[in-house]
DNA sequence: CAAATGATGTAATCATCACTTACATGGACC
DNA sequence: GGTCCATGTAAGTGATGATTACATCATTTG
């Protein structure tokens, strides 16, 4: 269920308060739940407004569109995605940087599996308007700064083939964004659940990096 | 503007025929031609019939939903999009494995970067039924079976380096379904136009096949 | 040739959606 | 206590997918 955002909880008993208290984020959060629940395009204003105890006009005194209330959906979402991937990136340590970009390519596939709608919402920037949003610029560029650094680490400690600075990166976001889409796109379904593509997805990153690795 | 099908032509002069001749084929013209122009989410079913000059209801004859519409949309598309590759794969003729497999990817990227919202169409499958297309499900089996043909033809003639059969198709496929589905989702916005987009592809399929070749 | 038939169109209608408008509520500040 | 204003409600607008009842006309058939 969605959860209430009250900073002065009501006590028991007490009849409905006119005002929600925090519905901005409770919106944010009744889109996530029904996006990750029954999909993208699912989501409706009314729904959210529904879920958060409120009627089908008030999300909009606080998002002026539907795409408005999306881009923050993407905002909570990105930070989601960049959290677990940092707390990968702090548990792969020491790591030699190959090793580090797997654990960070696992991370990212393992949490497009996990969260296939919430990807969508923030790849597919059909819904939400990316470039308006500078935390969904900047976290973006977050990501994409930690891959490209680790490729840049492991050109530096010799462990990287013939491929030239700008290349690889750009062939390492190709090759992840392209497995992460084809789940998101229904086109691993032939090959079972997400269990099975995980593997498969995670062995075709040991593949990329046995053929980037000298 | 939307091409009239119409098997016995009209004479000059004479009043609107009632039945239209070949409507279906006009609505998925039609349909293609509004996701060209306006993107994929503007195609509704009433600009459709209103370009093929009917009602709005008049669709519902030969399609029960939009997504039926939008199936066959797809399948037209799908047809194009194989063509273009047959095409590239005849010109490419009896080259060695991995240049035919550049061919390859070269055509379908420069394909999707000519019918974005075509491809969008058939890649994200939100707005198909993709499964109960039988055309759908073989034309996208035949172009992959084309990738896998040419890199077994690789492996046999010694062209590839240390991966397995099983691994070198899959990482092809992402690599090339994700350098297409960036250009669609706008992450390549920030480096320029179609041209430029499309030389950075070709680049990162090069340096593909360069850590590919034996 | 003329009537029956069925495919294919129209017009009107419905429910749902994003979004708007007019008004109601009640907390904060003086 | 009174005023202001952010935040909520209720009702309504126009677009859309889809349905229904009816109109039209090509084709078949006696």
């Amino acid at each position: 269920m969605v959860v209430q955002h009250r900073p002065t909880p009501t006590p028991e008993g007490h009849k409905k308060a006119y005002h929600h208290g925090s519905l901005r984020q409770a919106l944010i959060d009744a889109a996530l739940e029904i996006a990750a629940q029954q999909g993208i395009d699912q989501v409706t204003v009314r729904e959210a407004g529904k879920r958060a105890g409120v009627s089908s006009g008030a999300p909009f005194r606080h998002f002026p569109t539907k795409m408005a209330l999306m881009t923050a959906v993407a905002e909570e979402a990105m930070r989601r995605f960049r959290a677990e991937i940092a707390t990968a990136m702090l548990e792969a340590g020491e790591a030699d940087p190959l090793a580090r970009f797997r654990a960070l390519g696992a991370a990212y596939l393992r949490w497009v599996i996990n969260n296939p709608t919430h990807f969508e919402v923030i790849s597919t920037r059909r819904a939400i308007d990316f470039d308006a949003s500078e935390t969904l610029v900047r976290l973006n560029e977050e990501i994409r700064g930690m891959m490209v650094t680790i490729l840049e680490d492991a050109r530096r400690t010799g462990q990287l083939r013939r491929v030239d600075l700008d290349g690889a990166p750009l062939m390492a976001r190709a090759l992840v964004y392209g497995l992460a889409r084809m789940w998101i796109d229904g086109q691993f379904a032939q090959w079972g659940g997400a269990e099975q593509a995980e593997a498969l997805m995670q062995r075709s990153l040991d593949d990329f990096i046995a053929l980037l690795a000298n």
